[in-house]
DNA sequence: CCATTAATTTAGT
DNA sequence: ACTAAATTAATGG
């Protein structure tokens, strides 16, 4: 647990931001920072907490989320490795505005935001990529916004599972890390609405679905569902 | 069209 | 074996 993987000067799956970074500047992130392993299913950061950090996502997969009154939450993003959770909260008010948890087995790499914050002033490349990051993130969720409040259910299934395919596991083929219950709070549908559409999809020949294989046979007739909504 | 309810089956520890 | 999760079918807003 307290091994590192790599130092920061060499890290192969460091964020953009930091390659705008000189030496000496890796070595201080280097002092700042530690390594954490979590189990899938574990709590990476607690809606309401004080957000002391960015958590670089080095290996596994994150999904963010909002504890609603009701018991149900609602699945913002399902983040793959080599994305950053905690930006939103980079020069507000330090208290993270939602939760994370591993949905697979994850390394995260924690920062301390106020080496973040300081770059970001001082340093105009990392501040270029960091508002890259935080635009992806805004398209990102203009789609989402798109997809939960214009589409239908088969529409809004279509989306999750391209997600997953193109930018999670970038594959035709994936492990399902997330449960019916989670694929409901991603879609906004009943957690009976993702068993059925799935199986309509499945029997359709859309997906093939083998245990928690999920693999994406006619890629062209799933965006075609996600358009059609 | 889809959530809800309830009954039943399956999976995970 | 026991509990939680997933599936299936029926109902109704």
């Amino acid at each position: 647990m307290t091994e590192r993987l790599v130092s920061c000067v060499s890290c192969p799956k460091r964020s953009s931001c930091f390659n705008e970074l000189d030496r000496a500047d890796h070595r201080f992130i280097e002092e700042n920072r530690v390594e954490l392993h979590f189990s899938k299913g574990e709590v990476i950061c607690k809606q309401g907490s004080f957000a002391s950090n960015i958590m670089f996502i080095y290996s596994g997969v994150v999904k963010v989320y909002l504890e609603t009154d009701s018991k149900e939450h609602i699945i913002l993003s399902v983040m793959p490795s080599g994305k950053m959770v905690g930006l939103p909260s980079l020069f507000t008010d330090r208290v993270f505005p939602y939760s994370a948890a591993a949905v697979e087995d994850s390394v995260i790499c924690s920062v301390d935001i106020r080496i973040f914050e300081d770059f970001t002033k001082s340093n105009g490349g990392f501040a270029s990529e960091i508002i890259h990051s935080l635009n992806d993130c805004t398209l990102h969720f203009f789609n989402r916004f798109v997809s939960v409040t214009s589409k239908q259910v088969n529409g809004r299934m279509a989306d999750a599972l391209l997600h997953l395919s193109e930018k999670v596991y970038v594959s035709r083929e994936f492990i399902m890390p997330l449960s019916r219950a989670e694929l409901s709070a991603l879609t906004a549908m009943s957690p009976e609405s993702v068993t059925r559409v799935l199986n309509k999809l499945a029997e359709d020949g859309v997906i093939g679905m083998n245990g928690k294989l999920c693999s994406i046979l006619d890629i062209d007739r799933l965006k075609k569902i996600s358009q059609a909504g």
